[in-house]
DNA sequence: CAATACATGTCGACG
DNA sequence: CGTCGACGTGTATTG
């Protein structure tokens, strides 16, 4: 990895336009040929990037350019989409390199995934007498998160999401349109389950005569013995 | 902005939980306090951050850290959301820091609102005889991108969108179902327009009566003599 | 401030 | 390799 910091300008030319004034700002070089332009702030989205496979061929300013006080000039371009990030150097103030390696990288644990799981095993948060079918039904357009029968056998469907949002509705209803014409579980009811609930959301269900349920995590991870302490 | 190159592990817990074990890596650590952990690969995503606004704090480490080979050990909280990082550093192998000030920031041009403008202009993209209502036309659940009348003046609602997913689709037949409840509008007739429209989204879309028009960009901004060359 | 739609989204899983 | 859904999505816009 190489890191430049450099006033420079920077042009990007791809699916948009977009220019860079010139400033003050860190030019990071990875060894897959990528580059990211960060500023001092912000987050951790560049200012301008180019995603690998890419390829830096350095270029000789011409008059025009060293006239305008331009003394390196980077053409950076993605042969598969024709993308093409031009960054404009003018004054180099630090530039050193450094050899790191593979990363062994990002162990993650839980968020959905997880919240399926414990709902699953505590099934009766749907309501008294709710026994699982089964985790990820398998549907034409997808898995179901959770079927499920109510007290007296009828077929519940229900989609989970760390946030309910909107498009959380709509999968929930393509998939209940579907599962409705299978006279095998027909009718099937509808639960919309999630930490938190937009309001716009929940109108849009209800509208459709599903239910919404707020999972309580903490609660649910509480109950569950077996879940060991990460901290 | 400080600059580290560092031998050092990563723990995140937040709305997640995560884990980076014991590798090389570049800390950059902004001036809002904001702090990514990159790999030398990958795209412009730090394999860990915390976004602003956060403070940083350095522990000692005990003795048990120290003998594991820790040298140094930051914890990086967020007051609002409660989320902690903690870097673990062993060897430090670089480290520099440099005053970048303020960046003037980015200038974009051109993408959906773009291609909104012409397709207004050039109405008659969706058939002999369309003329234009109005773009951005104002519904009780937002605005459709454009509103435009057929050769037999009946109205037709158009959803834009550079890449027509499924989504896109679900959002022109919310506007459609509302706008055909309007006596002064009904019926009203669906184009769905995108650069690229998704085998998926076009099968969804035609299933519901609505029309696919693919958009190419570079013709119709050819046609628009007014539109400056931007290289 | 909250809700919503957009993004050069990126990323992983699956067919 | 394309499609699709999730993301610690982030970010601007608008009510």
């Amino acid at each position: 990895m190489r890191l430049v910091i450099a006033t420079c300008s920077v042009d990007y030319a791809g699916r948009l336009s977009a220019h860079l004034p010139l400033a003050k700002r860190l030019l990071m070089l990875k060894s897959d040929g990528s580059i990211l332009v960060h500023s001092d702030g912000g987050s951790y989205k560049p200012l301008n990037w180019m995603s690998p496979p890419c390829s830096i061929t350095t270029q000789e300013p011409d008059a025009d350019q060293l006239e305008a006080g331009i003394t390196e000039l980077w053409k950076v371009t993605q042969k598969k989409t024709d993308d093409v990030l031009i960054v404009s150097i003018h004054e180099v103030l630090h530039d050193s390199s450094h050899e790191l390696g593979i990363d062994p990288g990002l162990v993650k644990d839980g968020v959905e995934a997880h919240l399926q799981k414990l709902l699953a095993e505590q099934i009766d948060l749907l309501g008294d007498g709710h026994t699982l079918v089964r985790r990820e039904y398998m549907t034409a357009i997808g898995p179901v998160d959770i079927l499920a029968r109510d007290q007296v056998g009828a077929a519940v469907a229900v989609e989970i999401k760390r946030r309910g949002d909107i498009d959380g509705v709509e999968q929930l209803t393509r998939y209940l349109e579907l599962m409705n014409r299978d006279p095998h579980l027909s009718p099937v009811r509808g639960v919309f389950a999630a930490q938190e609930i937009k309001p716009q959301a929940r109108t849009l269900a209800e509208d459709r005569g599903i239910r919404c349920l707020v999972l309580d995590y903490d609660a649910m991870r509480g109950l569950d013995d077996a879940d060991s302490r990460l901290f």
